[in-house]
DNA sequence: ACGTCTGTATTAGGCCCTTAATACACTGAC
DNA sequence: GTCAGTGTATTAAGGGCCTAATACAGACGT
């Protein structure tokens, strides 16, 4: 996986693990990897792999049963609120930002609008080399 | 100034001098204040007022008289670039955000009207109707 | 009992960030 | 010449992150 150098590594793994389990990539009450297996895949200490995952149990997302492994919750609720507060946070700081260039509104609307379509752009065409 | 304690005090602070010079609170070809005054201001040591106007130096938004002070480029075109530059990066890291939720254009839209209101709210407590 | 899996805790070292204090080089005012 | 102000560079200290290696505690299969 591809860090910020700019962020703590940690913090970006919180962001990872959350992403997956809103996404179903975690299903509720599914196992998670082991600490020194996440490690490898991530390309990280598995010290930082659990502080990570210590977060994520901090916050209800997870539970480790000690010898058995780690658990997905299975409260689907905490999940939903997990996905909506991820994009409360992702709306708010896009506003947040946004607003601290005196942009309207309607002018973050277009904004939007433009970005996203070149994000479409980019993911389904192949950039094409020269120009 | 307020500083997120999990990103870097002097990455903090380009964001925001740049903000400065894109709304207009550090004009162009404006000098800016010294370096040991801005850190008193923002409560960081010299040193790391220094390290964020290096680096916008190292982005033309500003240059060093060494003796005189800092000046804000005077090159408008650049203030404009950089002003859609801010908001390019707002606008992709909120779209990166709320498709790694696996939400639709739509959505996002929907989000962001909600929020954007939230905030009206919280900020102006009143929010202005017409414009 | 033994080996293996799990999470957890500890220690050490390297690296960068941040603060702090100091020194240097140059300009302008007087 | 002297003083004040500017940016710049250096050194030292403290702290947190990340890595690395190691050790501990409990459950499972054989």
């Amino acid at each position: 996986m591809q860090f910020d150098p700019s962020t703590l590594i940690w913090v970006q793994l919180v962001s990872e693990f959350s992403r997956r389990i809103v996404v179903g990539a975690w299903p509720p009450g599914s196992k998670l990897p082991g600490v020194r297996e996440l490690a490898v895949e991530l390309g990280v200490n598995p010290n930082t792999a659990q502080r990570a995952l210590a977060e994520l149990e901090r916050e209800g997302l997870c539970r480790s049963e000690r010898t058995a492994g780690r658990f997905v919750t299975d409260q689907t609720a905490r999940i939903d609120a997990l996905r909506a507060e991820l994009a409360h946070e992702a709306a708010d700081e896009f506003i947040d930002r946004v607003r601290g260039l005196q942009m309207r509104h309607e002018q973050a609307q277009e904004l939007l609008e433009e970005r996203w379509n070149t994000h479409d752009d980019r993911q389904h065409n192949q950039p094409q080399a020269g120009g």
